[in-house]
DNA sequence: ACCTGAACACCGTTCAAGT
DNA sequence: ACCTGAACACCGTTCAAGT
């Protein structure tokens, strides 16, 4: 009875255990269905109204916690990199000191990410450096792939990998990945294993990345 | 007088010169619009009736040529296939015959048109192999990529690449150029001049796919 | 054969007003 | 501080009807 949805007139605080007069953690969950979302039909596929009402408040509510549409997809664009910069930094942890196995690990974890939460990574990737996205949100970009940078200068250090920036090293490097990740999304890989593709560009790369 | 809009009761057989009672090249002038758009906004911000008002007829007349929004998207993607087509054919022909030469060409071309045309090749490739995508759209991709499949195969026969299936090999190599321009478009590149870093990929590519 | 006009069910965004 | 309801200007899609 208490925890019925009719308003029964009594005054509540700031906290009830019942059904939501406000909802109480509206932010949290129009993200999490914004996520929900974004996985089942992409980013231009998801609309605002249609979380408000899974969340169950008025099509206005979000705008409290989102001043529009952009800003729910940047606040989960923020989220994914935090995600992904996490995931990379384990990822090298794991692998050792060895740059070839680094590489590896950083591509597996990353290409893992990428075909498990494709619409967010195109999103996170798209919102990152357009034009007007927020500092904060580029930032975090910047962070979530400094462990594959980090690897790359020590690759240099250790002699496994040509001198020059490590920034354009990194980015030869990861366009590959990005571009089969890119075809695997598409399905124009077809048949083949995504995992056995991989390894086979990794090792390519590893070999176009060795001094001569 | 008789060029004004008026419509002054006088019957029309077929064709006149002056403004359209039935437009005439309606489906060509909604082409032409929707590519105009396709550059200025991106696929998901294309609108239909927009271009109909551009083009001068009422929101429901592009429905005659187009059933829906993503029919005009296919006509847009298919034409942008057989136009890249004959780019990458014309490229391969201009390079002689020496792999290293025609990886160049055919990566420079590319290239040239995902960066003049951003918009209009991401919706190529996410038109090509999507759910429910038109046959005649799968194939023109297929038959747009075919001169740098006969490269990669030509390449095997001379011996200046490894072995295996033409198609993966192309791939792996496709796939490092798909992300170049991936990067390239969300700025990613900054100060960089992506022919510079084009030419290292390509290097880099034709070293990591020599035999060993 | 090709196009119009009105209608329907959706959007994002804004703003006064409620508690 | 947080949310609602009504309103505005847009969509894509459908369908009868016009020429």
């Amino acid at each position: 009875m208490l925890a019925a949805s009719t308003p029964t007139g009594t005054l509540h605080p700031v906290t009830t255990a019942a059904r939501p007069y406000h909802h109480g953690n509206l932010r949290e969950a129009l993200l999490r269905a914004g996520e929900r979302a974004l996985e089942a039909g992409g980013a231009e596929n998801l609309s605002l109204r249609e979380l408000a009402r899974e969340v169950g408040v008025s099509h206005a509510a979000p705008r409290r916690h989102f001043p529009d549409r952009q800003a729910l997809l940047d606040a989960l664009a923020l989220s994914g990199w935090e995600r992904l910069g996490a995931t990379l930094e384990a990822a090298v942890l794991a692998a050792g000191d060895d740059f070839d196995a680094r590489l590896l690990g950083l591509a597996r974890a990353y290409v893992d990410v990428a075909t498990r939460h494709p619409a967010l990574v195109a999103l996170m990737f798209a919102t990152k450096h357009q034009a007007g996205a927020s500092p904060a949100l580029a930032a975090a970009g910047e962070r979530a792939l400094a462990p594959a940078l980090a690897a790359v200068a020590d690759g240099q250090a250790a002699g496994a990998v040509v001198p020059g920036d490590p920034e354009q090293v990194a980015i030869v490097a990861f366009a590959a990945l990005q571009g089969l990740v890119a075809l695997a999304s598409n399905g124009m890989l077809d048949d083949t294993p995504l995992t056995a593709m991989l390894d086979d560009v990794v090792e390519r790369l590893v070999l176009g990345l060795r001094p001569r």
